[in-house]
DNA sequence: TATTTGAATTATGAATGCATAATTCGTTTT
DNA sequence: AAAACGAATTATGCATTCATAATTCAAATA
């Protein structure tokens, strides 16, 4: 089987996924953070999370670590974690740099998206505009978030978008919470409109205020269902 | 010795400074990373730290996990730490990010900070002139960067200081560097003349320009003097 | 009976040990 | 001599063990 000099480079194979078990076990548990699985203020014992994942202490304690520097769970001295509960506080806090951060997303994505990307967006938002037509939340706030998250990519800023995806673990939850408000919801549509416009014009300064704005309105909305502390 | 029912948390006693070991561990080596002890590029064995700071590899891998997801180093699986080289493309996506995040904090400043903190700047500020006119380059780059603290602190947003410094911690060096150049010295002694009276009038969006647009600045001077990849 | 005390238990912090992947370096082969 | 192969070495990933702080809970005391 006659190879030529490079063939060993130049074939693409599918990536041995060999995580280590530290990273495996800080993305399941981002993961149960997020979604909600382990609710916030809930206490995670070792012993319980190695027997569930069939770990042994060590790389489960490196994820943990992990986990803390983001600000999902918090670490007390000899006393365990917890997931991080959200306060008002935390909310006001991290909604304007999400704000920023999305504000120089568009301006940036204004300037570098392709026309094709563009494009897509405008699908995804003609697609987030029909599931709210439909009453379907669920669907809606992926789209919506897809929409977000295409003008963040969009920035061509890799430490951007990891910024902000961060900064969004934390209020994951408190987000969804607010989707239950049908005025908000049409407002929302309404910004949507806004910014899928500006973004069509390539008006990068007009959709960073815009963005800045939904999202500043988001945090109201959120404020007034939050439920916690 | 009499004592009242609440004595005891009343009286303040020095915290009994017990950090655990990895926590202790992860600002020293962040310290040595972002003083440039440890050069970027280079290796980290855990063999070498521990004997250098007397712990088990266990606390030191806790501590290297947390510095990777800060971005600080890069671990690679099975093949140790090394620590996070900066590119070109690293600093033109951190800066604009650290320009927003300012540009934040300085609008947020402006309607937050006691009159007494803006004067507390404005004394920084002349020092920092000062030490410009004696060309003490060092003290002038620690006066800087406590003008700049001040003023995140004074966002009132401790989330948005911690953002920022993650970010800043990553380009330490960087900016260090591009400390030698005469002219820009100049202009960035100009821009902060700017950026006092913006803050003195209470002008939060033009300071958030001032800011975003000293942040570019500065960019472009550390773009012109690294020598990285 | 409520509060406090302290032994027993449990959980976490850190060190050590073991398995395996990566690297090194001497040997072989062309 | 250069490249390639492979055994020996080294370093890392993970599991286990040991030490110690925190918690629990029953007994003692006011």
């Amino acid at each position: 089987m006659p190879m030529d000099a490079n063939s060993t480079a130049d074939v693409m194979v599918a990536p041995i996924s060999r995580r280590s078990l530290h990273e495996e076990l800080a993305a399941r548990l981002r993961d149960m953070i997020v979604e909600g699985a382990l609710p916030a203020g809930r206490k995670v014992p070792e012993r319980e999370l190695c027997e569930r994942f069939g770990v042994s202490r060590t790389p489960l304690r490196e994820a943990l670590k992990v986990l803390a520097s983001e600000g999902l769970i918090s670490l007390n001295q000899n006393r365990g974690a917890t997931v991080a509960a959200l306060t008002r506080a935390d909310l006001e806090e991290v909604f304007p740099i999400m704000g920023a951060l999305e504000a120089l997303s568009g301006s940036l994505a204004c300037a570098r998206m392709s026309d094709a990307e563009i494009e897509a967006v405008a699908k995804l938002h003609d697609q987030m505009v029909e599931s709210f037509k439909a009453g379907d939340r669920p669907t809606y706030f992926k789209l919506n978030q897809a929409i977000h998250r295409a003008i963040l990519v969009g920035s061509g800023n890799e430490t951007l978008v990891a910024t902000h995806q961060m900064l969004a673990g934390r209020i994951h939850r408190a987000r969804y919470m607010a989707n239950d408000d049908s005025d908000r919801w049409r407002a929302a549509i309404a910004e949507h409109e806004l910014i899928l416009a500006a973004l069509q014009n390539r008006d990068g300064p007009r959709l960073a205020v815009i963005l800045s704005d939904h999202l500043r309105n988001k945090l109201a909305s959120v404020m007034r269902h939050f439920s916690g502390e």
